[in-house]
RNA sequence: GCGGACGUGGCGGAAUGGUAGACGCAAGGGACUUAAAAUCCCUAGAAGCGAAAGCUUCGUCCCGGUUCGAGUCCGGGCGUCCGCACCA
C-alpha cells in the first residue's frame, strides 16, 4: 500500500500529484478497451492546436471533460477519453518564417511540451489513442477518403476568391489582412480568383438543416447559428428582360433572385456582382467601369468588411425593362455588396423596403415607392426617408397586388410570373436557395495535408492510386522567399500520370485544417488501424460522441463541417451514421484583467501586485514598484499579456486547485474570470477538505450499520445523500458550478457537525460520520482527482477512488418529514406554514386561512381565490 | 452590416413562472498568537421604524405588457461580448 501523508501537516500537491499520476498509468486504469462488453460512453473535448503551450482556456475545457469522464467510469460505463492534436496549421508556417525553425520539428516539440502539462493536470485520458494530424499514418487515411469522396461526386473545383498579397505572393487569411493590407508586407491586398478544390456541402444543405431538429443534446443557440448560417431561403428567380437599345444583342436578359418579389412594383433599379457576366462584358467596352470593378477588387473577401463598407454602384447604361410593364426602365448597377455567390449574382433593388437597397438608392438619388403600407397608416401619408419599412402590412402602389398582405402578394406574383414564358421558358421560377457555400478546401500552404491529386497536360486531373498514399510531405523546404514552398520544391511536384506515364505535376495546395478535425473524432476509435480510417465495427459501436465538449467558437464552422463530413463518410462507407456529436457543451472563455504600465504596456499579472480591496485597488509593479494601471477584464491574449500560465499555476497551488477554480464560480458555458483571490480560495478549501477528511479518519466506527440513527446522525447522513443526489444530478446537467457549491455546502455542514462532537462520538454517529466522509470524497473525485486519491488512501481504503463506483443515494433521506411552505397575500411574501410533506391541498389551505396574518389579511371575508402549488408556495388573493 | 448570446449585492454567481441573493470571493468585527500567517466564530442588498425580538418600503439594465405571482414569459430600448466561411 502506498503510504499518505500524516494529517498533523498540510496537503501537499506537489508530492501527492505525480505520485497518483504515476499509480494510475501504471495500473493502465484510464485505458479503453474496445472489447469491454460493458455500456460504452464517450466524451470527448475539442482537441488543442500544439500551439506552444496550453493556456487556461485548455484547462477549462479538459477538465470538465475529465468530470464528466470520471463519474461516468464510476457509473459503471466503459469511458473512452482520447486526447490529440490538431498539428496542422498556419502558426507552424510562421514560426518557421520567423524563426527558421522546421514546422515539423516546432510542432512536435509542442506537442511533447504540452502532453507533459496535460498529464500534470491528472486528466484521466487513455494516451495510447494519442494522435497527431499531422503524422503521415493519420492523414494517409484523410487522403483515402478525398480520393473516395472524388468517386463519389462530393468533390469539385470552382472558382473562389481569395486574398492575394502581392509583394508576399501569398494567400492572406482574412485576420491576416489588417486595414486592406497584408500583415507581414503591408502590401495593398487585391481579390484574385484561385481554382481550388471544394467539398460539396451544399448538397447536404437540406438534410444539415433538418437533422438540427433532432439534435436535442446540442446548445439551442448553435442550433439556431448553424440553421441561419445554412440560410435556406424560398423565393423566386425572375428573368428581366434588358432593353435592346442600351446593350448588345449578345446579353438580352437579365435573371435575378428575390424573396421580395411582393415589392416588385417598389423597384428602383437593377444591381449585379462586379464578377457578374454582364457586369465584365459591359466593361470590356468601358474603361471606367473596368476600373470601377478593379476598385471593388480592393475591398478583403471577409463577409464583415463587405457588409461593412460604403455602398458603391456604377450605372452601366444598360436598361432592364420591368416584367409587368413593357415602359418601366430600371437601370442596371454594378454594385460592391452584391455576391456573386448567392442566388444569381444579381438583384432587383427595392429600396422603400430594404436597408441596403435604400442606402444604396439614398446615395445615388433613384427615389423610393413604398409598397408596403403598415397597418393603420394611410397610404397617401406614408412616405419612407431613412428607415426601410420590413414588417407586415398592405400591399399600396402595386397594381393587382393592391390590398393583399405581403404573403398573398408573393404567392400572386410567383403564380402569374410562373405562368408567363419567354422564349419557352417561365419568366419566373420558384427556387429554394441556401446561404450556404460549398467548403473551399485547397490552401496554398505547406504544412497541411497534401491533396492526393496529380495534374496531367493530357489525361487533366488525375487521383493519385491508392498504392501509392500517403502523399507525404517533403521535409527539406525553405520558408525564406514568398509564396508556397512546395511549389517551389525542385523534386517533390514532379511526378509520372499515373494514367499515361507522361510527366506530370502534383498537386501543391494543401487541405484546410478543418478537415483534419472533421473527423478525428472517428479516427480515435481504432487509431492504430492501417488499412482503412476505420473499422466499422468499432466506429460504429463508438461513435456518436456522447458528450463533446469544446468553445462555443466552432459553434458553426468545425461542427458544420464535421456533420458534414459524418455523412459523406457514411455515404463511402467508412461510418454507419450521419451524426457525430450526440451531446455537445460549448464552454465560455477565461478571461482576466488588463495590466498596463504608465507608458501604455501591456503589462503580465504576474509581475503584479494588488492592494486594498473594494474600490480602492492599486497596482504596482513588483520588481519596479512603479504604479500599474488596472484596465478591462477581456479574453487571455498574448498580444494583452493577461494570461496566467497554468504551469504556474500546477507549480504553486497543484492541479486540482487550479482544476476546482476552474469549476467553481461561473456556470460552465459562459466566461470565467481568472483571479488570484479565487484561486486562493479553492486552494484554501483544498487545505480545509485535507482537514475534514482527517478528523473523519480519526472516528472510529462499528463495522455494521446501526440500526437507529440519533437526530445528529441522522442529520449528517441527510446531508451527505442530499449532496449525493445534488452533485449528480448537477455533473448529468454539466452545471459543474453548482456541484463546486454543494460540495462546499456538505463540507460546511460535515464541519458543524465534527465541531460538535465531542472526542468519541457514539457509534451511530461515528458511523454516520465515515458513510459521509466515504461519499464525500467520491464526491469530489472527479474534480479534484489527486486530493481524493489522498483522502481515500486516509480513510483506510486499499482501492483507488478513481476505480470506485459511484455512490447511490438514498431517497429515504432526501424527504424531509415536515416542510415549511412561504405563504404570499396578493403575490406578496408574508408568512410562512409547516405542513406535513405529503400534506393535500386542503389541508394546506386550512392551515394557511387560520394563519393570523392571513386572517387579520382577509378581515373576516373569504379569500377571491387560493392557489396552492405542492412543495413550492401558497398564495393567497385577498 | 448580418447572425447569436448575455445584463441580479462591492465581485463571480444561485433561483422547474412560486420566499431574490444558495455557494464562493472580497470586506468589517471578534477569538487564538508576543506578533504575523494559518485557522475558527460573527456581520453583511438599500432605505426607514424599533430599546430589542423584529417590522415596513424599495430592489434582478431601462420602459411597457401578460399573470394570483415575473430575475424568469412577451414587445420596445440601452449596454457588453462572441461568430461571419483561409485563425484554430
Amino acid at each position: 500500500m502506498t503510504e499518505h501523508q500524516p494529517f498533523n501537516e498540510r496537503y501537499n500537491a506537489r508530492t501527492a500529484e505525480p505520485k497518483w499520476q504515476k499509480i494510475w498509468a501504471e495500473r493502465g486504469i484510464f485505458t479503453t478497451s474496445n472489447a469491454d462488453p460493458r455500456p460504452k460512453y464517450y466524451v470527448l473535448e475539442m482537441f488543442p492546436y500544439p500551439s506552444g503551450r496550453i493556456h487556461m482556456g485548455h484547462v477549462r475545457n479538459y477538465t470538465m471533460g475529465d468530470v464528466v469522464a470520471r463519474y461516468k467510469r464510476a457509473m459503471g460505463m466503459n469511458v473512452l477519453h482520447p486526447m490529440g492534436w490538431d498539428a496542422f496549421g498556419m502558426p507552424a508556417e510562421n514560426a518557421a518564417i520567423e524563426r527558421k525553425v522546421h514546422p515539423k520539428g516546432w510542432t512536435y516539440d509542442n506537442i511533447a511540451t504540452m502532453k507533459n502539462q496535460l498529464k500534470s493536470m491528472g486528466l484521466s485520458l487513455d494516451w495510447t489513442r494519442e494522435i497527431a494530424t499531422c503524422d503521415p499514418s493519420y492523414y494517409k487515411h484523410q487522403q483515402k477518403m478525398f480520393l473516395d469522396f472524388l468517386k463519389a461526386g462530393l468533390v469539385a473545383r470552382e472558382y473562389r476568391k481569395v486574398n492575394w498579397d502581392p509583394v508576399d505572393q501569398t494567400v492572406l487569411a482574412n485576420e491576416q489582412v489588417i486595414d486592406g493590407r497584408g500583415w507581414r508586407s503591408g502590401a495593398e491586398v487585391v481579390q484574385r480568383d484561385l481554382h481550388q478544390w471544394v467539398f460539396k456541402i451544399s448538397d447536404y444543405a437540406q438534410d444539415l438543416l433538418e437533422a438540427i431538429d433532432t439534435l436535442d443534446r446540442w446548445p439551442e443557440k448553435v442550433k439556431l447559428m448553424q440553421k441561419n448560417w445554412i440560410g435556406r431561403s424560398e423565393g423566386l428567380l425572375v428573368r428581366f428582360m434588358l432593353d435592346p437599345a442600351t446593350t448588345l444583342n449578345k446579353e438580352n436578359e437579365l435573371e435575378i433572385f428575390t424573396t421580395r418579389h411582393d415589392t416588385l412594383f417598389g423597384a428602383k433599379f437593377m444591381a449585379i456582382s462586379p464578377d457578374h457576366p454582364l457586369a465584365q462584358a459591359a466593361a470590356a467596352k468601358d474603361a471606367k467601369l473596368a476600373a470601377f470593378i478593379a476598385e471593388c477588387k480592393k475591398m478583403g473577401t471577409a463577409q464583415a468588411d463587405i457588409d461593412t463598407a460604403e455602398k458603391m454602384g456604377y450605372d452601366t447604361g444598360i436598361k432592364a425593362i420591368h416584367p409587368f410593364d413593357a415602359n418601366w426602365k430600371l437601370p442596371v448597377y454594378v454594385a460592391n455588396f452584391i455576391l456573386m455567390d448567392y442566388g444569381t449574382g444579381a438583384i432587383f433593388g427595392c429600396p422603400a423596403h430594404d436597408q441596403r437597397d435604400l442606402d444604396f438608392a439614398n446615395k445615388y438619388m433613384l427615389g423610393n415607392t413604398p409598397v408596403v403600407c403598415p397597418p393603420g397608416q394611410d397610404p397617401a401619408t406614408f412616405v419612407i426617408t431613412d428607415v426601410p419599412y420590413l414588417e407586415d402590412g398592405k400591399m399600396i402602389n402595386s397594381r393587382f397586388l393592391d390590398g393583399m398582405t405581403p404573403e398573398a402578394a408573393r404567392e400572386e406574383m410567383a403564380k402569374r410570373l410562373e405562368q408567363e414564358t419567354r422564349g419557352n421558358r417561365p419568366v419566373g421560377k420558384r427556387q429554394v436557395n441556401y446561404r450556404l457555400r460549398d467548403w473551399g478546401i485547397s490552401r496554398q500552404r505547406y504544412w497541411g495535408c497534401p491533396i492526393p491529386i496529380i495534374h496531367c497536360e493530357k489525361c487533366r486531373v488525375m487521383p493519385v492510386p491508392e498504392k501509392d498514399l500517403p502523399v507525404e510531405l517533403p521535409e527539406d523546404v525553405t520558408f525564406d522567399k514568398p509564396g508556397n514552398p512546395l511549389d517551389r520544391h525542385p523534386t517533390w511536384k514532379n511526378v509520372k500520370c499515373p494514367q499515361c506515364g507522361g510527366a506530370a505535376r502534383r498537386e501543391t495546395d494543401t487541405m484546410d485544417t478543418f478537415v483534419d478535425s472533421s473527423w478525428y473524432f472517428a479516427r480515435f476509435t481504432d487509431p492504430w488501424r492501417t488499412q482503412s480510417p476505420t473499422d466499422r465495427k468499432v466506429v460504429d459501436h463508438w461513435l456518436p460522441v456522447d458528450q463533446y465538449i469544446g468553445g462555443v467558437e466552432h459553434a458553426i464552422l468545425h461542427l458544420l463541417y464535421s456533420r458534414f463530413f459524418t455523412r459523406a463518410m457514411h455515404k463511402t462507407g467508412h461510418v454507419g451514421l450521419d451524426e457525430p456529436f450526440a451531446g455537445l457543451f460549448t464552454q465560455g472563455m477565461v478571461v482576466h484583467e488588463t495590466y498596463r504600465d504608465q507608458a501604455g504596456n501591456w503589462v503580465l499579472p504576474a509581475e503584479v501586485k494588488i492592494e486594498g480591496g473594494e474600490g480602492a485597488r492599486k497596482a504596482t509593479h513588483i520588481t519596479t514598484g512603479a504604479p500599474i494601471e488596472i484596465g478591462s477584464i477581456e479574453k487571455m491574449s498574448k498580444s494583452k499579456k493577461n494570461t496566467v500560465d497554468p504551469d504556474d499555476i500546477m507549480e504553486s497551488y497543484g492541479a486540482d486547485v487550479a482544476r476546482w477554480f476552474m469549476l467553481s464560480d461561473s456556470p460552465p458555458d459562459r466566461d470565467v474570470i481568472w483571479s488570484e483571490e479565487g484561486v486562493q480560495g479553492a486552494s484554501r478549501f483544498v487545505q480545509r477538505l485535507w482537514r475534514t477528511v482527517g478528523e473523519i479518519a480519526h472516528v472510529k466506527a462499528p463495522a455494521a450499520r446501526p440500526a437507529q440513527f440519533s437526530a445528529e446522525a441522522e442529520k449528517v447522513r441527510k446531508a451527505a445523500h442530499r449532496a449525493l443526489s445534488n452533485v449528480s444530478g448537477d455533473i448529468e446537467k454539466l452545471r459543474f458550478n453548482r456541484c463546486v457549491a454543494h460540495v462546499y455546502e456538505f463540507s460546511n455542514a460535515l464541519n458543524d457537525a465534527i465541531g460538535s462532537t465531542e472526542q468519541a462520538p457514539p457509534p451511530d454517529l461515528a458511523w454516520a460520520l465515515r458513510e459521509a466522509g466515504d461519499i464525500l470524497v467520491r464526491l469530489f473525485h472527479p474534480m479534484m482527482p489527486h486530493l481524493a486519491e489522498e483522502c481515500w488512501a486516509a480513510l483506510g481504503h486499499k482501492s483507488l477512488v478513481a476505480s470506485e463506483s459511484w455512490p447511490q443515494a438514498e431517497t429515504a433521506l432526501l424527504q424531509e418529514q415536515t416542510i415549511t411552505l412561504p405563504v404570499q397575500i396578493n403575490g406578496k411574501k408574508r408568512a410562512d406554514v409547516t405542513v406535513a410533506h405529503d400534506a393535500g391541498k386542503e389541508a394546506i389551505e386550512s392551515a394557511v386561512l387560520a394563519l393570523d396574518v392571513v386572517k387579520k389579511a382577509l378581515d373576516g371575508k373569504s379569500p377571491k381565490k387560493v392557489i396552492v402549488v405542492p412543495q413550492r408556495i401558497v398564495n393567497v388573493v385577498a
